[in-house]
DNA sequence: ATGTAGGATCAA
DNA sequence: TGATCCTACATC
């Protein structure tokens, strides 16, 4: 018997520690060696404890001098990280300045013993659907065709008001499936995948895919995984859990409203899906698309320097697809007045809703806030009224109830102003509910519904009816409304956030979507603001490109890049002080009594090099002992 | 983080 | 001098 070399693994141990951000070598024992193979969980002793790890490499020597101990245990089922996957967690980890080992943690799901037991399925064939309407886009059918020769085409898509996306989405899909690869689409919500869910076993049959959702349990999930990571299924759909699924020879990487917060992983190092699946068509060379009605600033990056190409409804599409929309400027008639019911509303709005409900059709109301009034101050001296406990803002739950607190939940009665002392209040922001109530006395026997974040209506059946519904929730109507009407949107374009015209496009526009060919949209928002114009035309791209370019003039994101760094007083301001690298030091701004933020801005071309070193100077911090101090790349207050 | 090695500290 | 506390340090 001739002595066979020792084997190593690179292990990425489960641990948090930034200064623990590295492979660790260990000896694979003779016993395991035919099943420590790369992309294996194993179980093994680290600094005297028992963690679990993941195998990154195996070789025939090790990196480290010192005492190498053995690998304990390998744990079934054999490998989940797939080797595109591991490059890709890397490359993520790099990007958001985060440890390898919290990246696996969002690449790899709880394991779930008994649907190891369960017996695999095999791989249905896929066939290429007898039809895919992308005809209606530019760059829509060279798209598709590019996709099923396997090639790596990369599109901005805008899509068309009513336009079925989970359907196009599934189409493409299935052209890829067809070509012998694989698809990976990952959308905002539990909503939207249950959506495409739904349009790929219409267009595909059933079996052909999975959905992978943070909302179905781990089980389900982990199911999902291990039919991805087999092969049974080719097709991922999913939300931003899924991004780092295992999918087989990737041929389509897909994101589909890329604008919503949603979209942020919510553990460290927050990637977004968006970019997570960019990186992925880089590394595969998959087909990418980046869908949604409206466009982001960063999308529309790609599409200026060439990464990507625009894919927008043409001309004719866009003209017997657009609802007819009408801005109602700030006038005389839309002052809030609580003692009128209907002020808030335009006449035109009315006539338009009137019309709608008269054809038999339903109407959409988008408002803002939720609740009553949300939102009161004092009728004398317009001092907003807070809470004399707690100071948090009071709000109105219902018609002639007294001012409840919003946050220590405290009924502030007999109410008076803190400032004047006066009993009389007024309504500072209108919420769906006295919304809907004004609707329903306005338009009597006409059934009103509400839709908000935590009682979401699905869809409705056809039909005059009234939808109060707030931004992100509305319901679908079958044959789209027949009039969709955009309330209060001071509340959105006077926020502070950079990103707050393209964020009221981007929930505009996906109201509007909703609208019937021929409806007719009411925004109550000026005509001339720029933001408005790219609603009434339908061109998130041009409102996109303006964005970009207004950001690139004021050093902003996606043009610039920027990292926040969180800490204990000075802590954040000295460590961005003795970064070795030309950075422009912002702040610091304080957070609470005892933290404060600066943000750091490069150009982008410079982002990785801030990641890197970032995460260098916070390994070295941590191992000094020094206070640590929290690094976000792409940090939501900015981007 | 957390266990450990080696130094500093202190009572006898 | 030994026992104990403390801090620096590595973790494969």
């Amino acid at each position: 018997m001739d002595e066979s070399p020792a084997r190593y693994a690179a292990v990425c141990v489960d641990h948090p520690l930034p200064q623990l951000n590295q492979l660790f070598d260990y000896r694979i024992p003779p016993e395991l060696l035919d099943r420590v193979e790369p992309g294996c969980r194993v179980s093994v002793r680290f600094s005297n404890r028992k963690l679990k790890g993941t195998v990154l490499a195996v070789r025939d020597h090790a990196d480290f001098a010192g005492t190498i101990l053995p690998i304990l245990d390998v744990i079934p089922p054999g490998p989940v990280l797939t080797a595109e996957v591991a490059e890709l967690a890397q490359r993520i980890a790099d990007r958001y300045a985060g440890n390898l080992a919290d990246v696996l943690r969002l690449a790899l799901p709880e394991r779930k013993i008994r649907v190891e037991k369960e017996p695999p399925g095999e791989r249905l064939p896929v066939t290429a659907p007898k039809l895919a309407h992308w005809n209606r886009y530019n760059a829509g059918e060279a798209f598709l065709r590019a996709l099923r020769d396997g090639k790596a085409p990369r599109i901005v898509w805008n899509a068309l008001p009513g336009e079925d996306w989970a359907a196009r989405l599934a189409e493409a899909a299935a052209v890829a499936a067809a070509a012998g690869r694989g698809a990976l689409l990952v959308v905002p919500d539990q909503y939207d995948v249950e959506r495409l869910d739904r349009a790929l076993t219409a267009v595909l049959g059933p079996d052909r895919h999975v959905t992978l959702a943070n909302a179905m349990g781990p089980t389900p999930r982990y199911r999902s995984f291990l039919k991805a990571l087999r092969g049974e299924v080719r097709i991922v759909a999913g939300t931003q859990v899924a991004m780092f699924a295992p999918v087989a020879d990737l041929g389509l990487v897909a994101v589909w409203d890329d604008g919503d917060k949603n979209l942020v992983s919510l553990h460290a190092p927050h990637p977004h899906a968006r970019e997570v699946l960019l990186t992925r068509a880089e590394l595969t060379g998959a087909a990418c698309v980046i869908g949604g009605f409206a466009r982001t600033a960063q999308a529309q990056l790609l599409v200026e320097t060439g990464w990507a190409v625009s894919a927008a409804g043409r001309r004719d599409a866009l003209r017997a697809a657009a609802p007819r929309v009408v801005p109602i400027g700030d006038d005389a008639d839309l002052k809030i007045d609580p003692s009128s019911s209907t002020a808030r509303l335009p006449s035109v709005a009315w006539d338009a809703a009137r019309k709608a409900l008269a054809a038999d059709r339903p109407v959409l109301l988008q408002v803002p806030r939720r609740g009553y009034v949300p939102a009161v101050s004092c009728q004398r001296c317009r001092t907003r009224a807070l809470c004399p406990e707690c100071t948090g803002p009071l709000r109105l739950t219902g018609p002639r109830r007294p001012p409840v607190c919003t946050w220590c939940g405290r009924v502030d009665e007999p109410h008076r102003c803190a400032e004047c002392g006066s009993d009389r209040i007024r309504a500072v922001v209108i919420g769906a509910a006295r919304t809907a109530e004004e609707i329903a006395s306005a338009f009597p026997g006409v059934e009103v519904v509400e839709s908000n974040a935590s009682e979401r209506l699905d869809a409705i059946p056809a039909g005059a009816r009234v939808v109060v519904s707030t931004p992100g929730v509305e319901p679908a109507a079958p044959g789209g409304y027949g009039a969709v009407l955009l309330l209060d949107t001071w509340a959105q374009l006077t926020r502070a956030e950079l990103t707050a015209s393209e964020e009221a496009l981007r929930i505009w526009m996906n109201a509007v979507a909703l609208c019937a060919p021929g409806g007719t949209a009411v925004v109550t928002a000026d005509g001339g603001l720029p933001v408005v114009q790219a609603l009434i035309r339908w061109d998130a791209a041009w409102f996109a490109g303006q964005e970009l370019a207004d950001r690139a003039e004021l050093g902003f994101p996606p043009v610039m890049r920027f990292a926040a760094l969180t800490g204990l007083n000075g802590e954040a301001e000295k460590l961005a002080a003795d970064l070795p690298l030309d950075v422009e030091v912002i702040g610091p701004i304080p957070v609470d009594e005892q933290h404060e933020r600066v943000l750091l801005r490069v150009r982008r071309r410079d982002g990785a090099a801030l990641a890197a070193t970032l995460a260098k100077a916070t390994a070295e911090r941590a191992g000094a002992k020094a206070e640590q101090v929290r690094v976000q790349i792409d940090p939501r207050e900015i981007a």
